[in-house]
DNA sequence: GCGTGGTCAATACCT
DNA sequence: ACAGGTATTGACCACGCG
């Protein structure tokens, strides 16, 4: 039976004694396993293990070949039902080379990541994060032509410093003269100081695209070797790309043997995915928002980009002390975000780089895959189609402002369904998804409870980080099963899930009109209503309407608000007494205008009564000031994030490409040019003969010429006209739209 | 040449 | 390379009109 079954569990409580834990993993090429474990005084020394790497086949006709490689019969009907051991990296890679055209084979990349898996051995297992061994890393670099952007492929230009800090002790690496020796030794006295201090991670804003791929140019320059690994290896590069959200974002990815990189720039953007606060992602930026940096006093040193050589043969103490800044600051941003990736690699067979790299349906798979392995099961095919399905219910009842709004929501809605259902998907033949969601839950609920009782600050925030995590991957488990990447994947279960959720919620909605509320929104799993009757004592409403429920579904109480804003579909404001909070795209798009945002605001704090003066004052400033070009520029410009480079724009153009768009336009004019990914900042100029449609008229805002090319006074009266028409009838004192004429404004 | 009404794709949100 | 659902915008096209 499943002797390791459930899977592998970080230990609750964490060890105090961490004297042999993992902390990095790096097979050669020979296939031999290379360990880095901790010692009893928190260093690290090496091991070395043989290693067995392996692969699933699918096709009898690969079972024999190779000198060495042993295959075994898998149980059960899976596609992939031989499994192939080979006795080193060798033979591993000459048995894949020899698989015939069309034969089915797979096996688990990368090799580190099997033999975690193979071992059923986590990284850092009874570690906390505080035990972590980290360094972050900055650079700065000079410009031999001043002023303009460092290029490490210019050969003078050229980096002036390597900061390092290792927990709270900076080690700043200063370039000695400017001269290509000076330089090949700052490289040289990196490779030493790594080696030295033998971090576990290292932490970096934007080190991807920035600091690595920067010192690697100026290394392969001197011909000195990127020796950053652990094992005295070299850095392997390669392009890799990242989903954030809706968007993709490239990067030079860069691994080091047994070390993990960590670029904040990227965790920074998938923590905003559920945020969407942040107009930027900018390390300055984000220390201030995240609260690292504090924005009104002088929290830090700051030097202009383009003045950084400068200060550097100028001001040396600033310049330290802004490169320390930077350091502390990217330090900060990692304290924060990092826990969470650290908490998932002593659930997941992976190492810690890859778990911020990857997608969470990769990770369930690889869960998956260690109890199929060690039962000796065979798998299910690599991907599974799924057909279209209906997802959750979501419709606004009410337009307007409403008074004494309450909040209901389901707890973990479809995890719950999923567990109500108790079904397995249906290529899981071993029936490990229930259980394992089970387990989860269970686990996270204690880490809940231990987040608050635990003895210690840091083990209280080990179990935030853990409790966080297993919520995010718990949650992922509904929409693991609608990916038609997935390996176990099941759309009809999935399909199943949501038409539940739908019957759910509109029981809900139906008992609580009979409870004389007034619906206004509902999304999914939750519910907005108003009710003078019931505000008072939404407990008492909980448990009246909570009778209709399923066993394992529960409602919870969620907020009550003095006043909400019902616009549309998941879109509305609430106010309670003390702030706003806006949702939907319509109400706090980061794309939006800002004097348009402005406007919005004003409204909404007017109409859920937090402010008296009424909009309207401000829009006609805002036409009187439009029309004499007074208002900044900035104010009036939109932004939108590049979702394809703009080259491949260029390409699509050319080739007869259409429709055409104001924001690929403008990245094509900029210098240097923006990424895919990059926001595009920009406004609309006046009209003229063959110029009308607005990519023909839009400039960035960045070099914005007041003279030459001035933005158009008509366009932007146009949107406040619009504006007026959509907002104007909530503040109810402007008289009613005549039939077929424009409204107001003329 | 210009405004109108419709479709479609892209973007940015929500749960 | 987790899911589906909604709002908004602007390009484009067909059309009627003068």
């Amino acid at each position: 039976m499943l002797s390791a079954f459930p899977a592998k569990m970080p230990d609750v409580p964490p060890n105090t004694s961490f004297a042999g834990e993992l902390c990095g993993v790096w097979i050669d090429d020979d296939g031999r396993a290379h360990l880095s474990v901790a010692t009893a005084d928190g260093g690290r020394k090496e091991q070395v293990e043989t290693f067995r790497p392996f692969a699933w086949l699918g096709d009898a006709a690969m079972v024999g070949g190779v000198a060495g490689v042993e295959v075994e019969t898998l149980k059960g009907e899976g596609t992939f039902r031989w499994l192939a051991h080979a006795p080193e990296r060798a033979a591993f890679e000459e048995f894949v080379r020899e698989v015939p055209e069309g034969a089915v084979i797979d096996w688990i990349r990368p090799l580190e990541n099997q033999y975690l898996l193979q071992t059923r051995r986590r990284l850092y297992d009874k570690l906390i994060f505080p035990q972590l061994r980290r360094c972050q890393l900055d650079i700065e670099t000079g410009h031999a032509a001043g002023g303009g952007f460092s290029d490490a492929r210019n050969a003078a230009d050229r980096v002036l410093a390597v900061g390092l800090q290792f927990g709270a002790r900076p080690r700043l690496l200063v370039l000695e003269e400017e001269t290509d020796t000076a330089e090949k030794r700052l490289l040289l006295e990196l490779n030493d100081v790594l080696e030295a201090e033998d971090p576990d991670v290292i932490e970096g804003h934007n080190i991807f695209k920035f600091d690595l791929d920067y010192l690697r140019l100026r290394c392969k320059h001197h011909r000195v070797p990127c020796a950053w690994g652990r094992f005295g290896q070299k850095a392997v590069f390669r392009n890799s790309r990242l989903k954030v959200a809706e968007r993709w974002i490239d990067f030079p990815r860069c691994d080091l043997p047994g070390r993990a990189v960590v670029d904040t720039y990227l965790l920074v953007q998938l923590y905003d995915i559920a945020a969407r606060e942040m107009l930027a992602y900018g390390l300055k930026d984000v220390a201030i928002h995240l609260g690292i940096t504090d924005e009104t006093e002088d929290g830090r040193t700051t030097i202009e980009g383009s003045r950084i050589h400068e200060v550097f043969r100028t001001d040396r103490a600033r310049f330290l002390a802004y490169l320390a800044d930077d350091l502390r600051e990217t330090r900060g941003v990692a304290d924060l975000l990092l826990p969470t990736y650290f908490e998932q690699v002593k659930t997941f067979p992976l190492l810690l780089q890859e778990a911020t790299l990857r997608g969470t349906a990769n990770k369930i798979d690889l869960l998956f895959l260690d109890e199929y392995y060690h039962a000796r099961q065979s798998c299910p095919q690599l991907s599974t189609e799924v057909a279209p399905f209906e997802g959750g219910y979501t419709r606004s009842f009410q337009e307007g402002v409403f008074r004494n709004v309450l909040h209901f929501d389901v707890a973990s809605l479809y995890p719950s369904l999923l567990l109500a259902i108790g079904r397995n998907p249906r290529s899981d033949t071993l029936g490990v998804f229930i259980p394992l969601l089970t387990r989860l839950r269970d686990y996270r609920l204690n880490c809940k409870q231990l987040a608050r009782t635990a003895p210690t600050e840091d083990l209280r925030a080990e179990y935030q980080a853990r409790q966080a995590s297993f919520k995010i991957l718990i949650n992922s488990f509904y929409g693991y099963l609608g990916f038609s990447g997935a390996r176990f994947g099941d759309g009809d279960l999935a399909a199943e899930v949501t038409l539940r959720g739908r019957e759910l919620l509109q029981a809900l909605i139906d008992e609580f009109a009979k409870n004389d509320c007034i619906i206004l929104e509902a999304d999914t799993d939750g519910i907005y209503l108003s009710s003078a009757e019931h505000f008072a004592a939404p407990e008492k409403l909980l448990a009246e309407v909570s009778i209709i429920l399923p066993p394992g579904i529960e409602l919870e109480f969620d907020g009550s608000y003095a006043a909400m804003f019902c616009y549309k579909a998941k879109n509305y404001a609430l106010y309670d007494g003390r702030k706003i909070i806006l949702r939907g795209s319509a109400l706090r798009s980061r794309g939006i205008e800002p004097y348009l945002k402005k406007l919005t605001d004003r409204l909404i704090r007017h109409l859920l009564g937090a402010e008296a003066a009424s909009p309207l004052a401000l829009l006609e400033d805002y036409r009187r000031r439009i029309e004499a070009r007074a208002v900044d520029i900035t104010e009036i410009a939109k932004s939108e994030v590049l979702g394809q480079n703009p080259e491949t724009y260029e390409q699509f153009v050319a080739g007869g490409g259409k429709p055409r768009r104001a924001s690929a336009e403008v990245a094509l004019r900029l210098n240097p040019r923006p990424r895919m990914g990059d926001r595009v900042t920009y406004y609309i100029t006046a009209k003229a003969k063959g110029q009308t449609s607005d990519w023909q008229r839009a400039r960035a805002v960045s070099g914005y010429d007041p003279d030459r090319a001035s933005y158009d006074p008509a366009y932007y009266t146009k949107k406040l006209d619009d504006w007026l028409e959509r907002y104007g009838p909530f503040l109810g004192t402007l008289p009613p739209k005549p039939q077929g004429e424009l409204f107001a404004g003329a």
